[in-house]
DNA sequence: CTGCGTGCAAAGCATTTGCACCTAT
DNA sequence: ATAGGTGCAAATGCTTTGCACGCAG
């Protein structure tokens, strides 16, 4: 137990990942990419994991099949997939960057638990339209965006209660 | 020229500055914290100052008055008044953690040109409501949020046009 | 006077990088 | 063979902290 810790994800999705392997494929391909054992283990692993996994956890388990993997390769193999579009990488100001295969699922937001570190993903499509509207208006071409709410989720409400004056906290 | 460099920022604000002044003074009895010298400097600078300051930034403003200041005595000043809610702690995920203060204006959200590093403000109530929508559906209590398109401003994306290539380079 | 606040330098910590060795191709 | 990958340890860079001194109350 140590860095980046926290409860496990929301429910199974739906995986379209069979389109994901193959532009993983493609873009290995494309960059001439060697496919060593290393990344095979890492890829498997994030494709096993359910999702927003820290470095940390993610060399746990990659570990767990190949305990000679070190630090820096896990790091390089997401910055690797992180570019070519494969996982994207998250920052939620805890310190620790997050990263999570990019599906047909993809396009969400989070709600962030501040008590017990879930996230949980969101959908809203009117957002979005807002958000084009006002990006629009600015002239803003929109590369990327964030959207995240951070606070205190169902359970953690229901089992602690109200508990007043912790309000910055729990963060980091 | 170095840490966190960017552009000048939007427009000026209406400064209902003196209810912030009030809540400062309140805050710093109410801790009993003292006033010292370098405590005035750096929070005059950040009233003076239009917006999203990193520590750097506010530090050479604050030399500017009283060279003898140092890093840690502004990182621990920072601290204190986002406890103290009244800057917000903006991590825009480059790295450099920004301050601004918490008037009134304080409701916004923002816009991130990846080329020149400006950051636009905007505001959207409808959408504000959407979230609060989606939090509630959730039963999640929100204590903070975070809004924020990266990409690229309209002066960038004049003067440049299309550049096509570099999506992520920019950024950092 | 007393203890909070400060400056400096050192420590922390996630992430990156240099380098010699290794291994896909 | 040979250039790209890897592991290790050292280096980065922002932020925090320990400690001795200084100054506000």
């Amino acid at each position: 137990m140590k860095r980046g810790e926290h409860q496990p994800q929301t429910g199974p999705r739906p995986p379209d990942r069979e389109r994901l392997r193959a532009e993983l494929v493609q873009f290995m391909d494309r960059r001439g990419l060697r496919s060593t054992e290393q990344r095979r283990v890492i890829i498997e692993q994030l494709f096993g994991v359910t999702d927003h996994v820290t470095i940390d956890q993610l060399l746990e388990s990659v570990r767990a099949v190949d305990p000679r993997v070190g630090y820096a390769t896990v790091y390089r193999t997401m910055k690797l997939l992180a570019e070519g579009g494969l996982v994207h990488e998250r920052k939620f100001g805890d310190g620790f960057t997050r990263y999570e295969l990019a599906d047909a699922h993809a396009h969400h937001d989070h709600l962030i638990c501040l008590d017990c570190g879930k996230i949980t993903e969101f959908e809203e499509p009117a957002i979005e339209e807002l958000q084009d509207g006002i990006a629009l208006r600015h002239g803003f071409l929109v590369r990327d965006h964030k959207h995240e709410l951070y606070g205190t989720c169902a359970e953690c409400a229901k089992q602690s209660d109200v508990k007043p004056g912790r309000v910055k906290t729990a963060h980091r």
